[in-house]
DNA sequence: GTCTATATGGCGATAGAC
DNA sequence: GTCTATCGCCATATAGAC
């Protein structure tokens, strides 16, 4: 580990503020993840508030240009989603506390989300268009694409948000056997949509 | 307003500790909200932790027995279905908070979920067999009831929960619009999951 | 740049008058 | 039961030695 001071305090910053949230998250428990002492937070970051934004922007980011890379690739449009949802599952998989850090980020100070969006360089009208095509031009019957997108994000996300609830009423607290289930959402999923979007 | 003063701490309680969580709320906010002091909160409740429970144990209690009765009607396994659909729309809509206030929750603290679930009668067993029954007699497809539960909740809860952020790059930030999405979905939804079921 | 020590403020909780 | 005043702690932030 011979990154700089100021990387391995962003790295267990961003480890912790995932974990708690900005309000749940401690500097000193920061300060012990990242190995050293707290004042040296401040020396690189000056507040808690500057530290949070500066992980918070990076992570909104890396979430939003990955699902842009996804769609981006040169396959027709049905792939796309098909493709799309087998990473996105996988990519919630690797990071299961993101999504669920990001709602609660949004909601607890929605004003911060518009600058969020501009300096992640994710234009809202890129955005929109996004899934949006690849969805209308597959849309035999003719739905608001709009909400096929946003019915395909709650399937995705909701089994890792809702985890601990989820696992102990219909799983017995078998955490093995949830696993398993989440990957056999990559079919589930694809099934529906397709299901859906050819009427 | 002649409700008891108990009455009036645990009310605007509910309504702080809903809107910013366990750890976001203050007990001076909870006790202005209430119109009385910080002392009184302690006098009744003896300790934050202790309000926050009896709140939390109560909107869990309500919103599973909500569920419950919906389910509990005297109509067929599909007809259950659609109206819980309708039902649970218009449940999150007047309650829009609750849903992602019990998510961040349990996976703040998932060691009060057990007790969560013990002291709002709502037996692991029960809950489990809630929704599978009704599925599982109008499954065609033979899919695991469980995939659908899952689909079902997130495609409910999703648009509720990442609200700022499908408002702002989906609608312009038109709230009107929004809420007019929202009620739109109970179609939507009703399809989408009809579609599935009977393959 | 990195540390120890300390300042400053806020919050949960309590004491005690009425 | 309800209030004011205050305690004690913990978290962010800063001062200052090295």
């Amino acid at each position: 580990m011979d990154s700089s001071t100021e990387e391995k305090i962003y790295d267990a910053a961003r480890r912790i503020f995932i974990l708690k949230g900005m309000e749940g998250a401690r500097m000193q428990e920061i300060a012990d993840e990242a190995g050293m002492n707290k004042a040296l937070l401040h020396y690189y970051f000056r507040s808690k508030e500057n530290l949070f934004k500066a992980v918070f922007k990076d992570i909104f980011a890396k979430f939003f240009s990955r699902v842009k890379g996804t769609l981006n690739s040169d396959i027709t449009a049905k792939e796309k989603l098909m493709v799309f949802i087998d990473n996105y599952i996988d990519l919630i998989a690797a990071n299961p506390y993101v999504p669920q850090f990001i709602i609660n980020e949004i909601n607890r100070d929605p004003k911060v989300l518009k600058s969020m969006m501009l300096e992640s360089g994710a234009e809202p009208q890129m955005i929109l268009s996004m899934f949006l095509n690849e969805i209308q031009s597959n849309n035999a019957s003719k739905i608001d694409p709009r909400h096929i997108v946003v019915s395909l994000l709650g399937m995705l996300i909701f089994p890792f948000a809702g985890r601990p609830l989820l696992q102990m009423i219909y799983f017995n607290d078998d955490a093995q056997a949830y696993n398993q289930f989440l990957m056999e959402r990559k079919i589930i999923v694809k099934n529906m949509i397709l299901k859906f979007i050819e009427g």
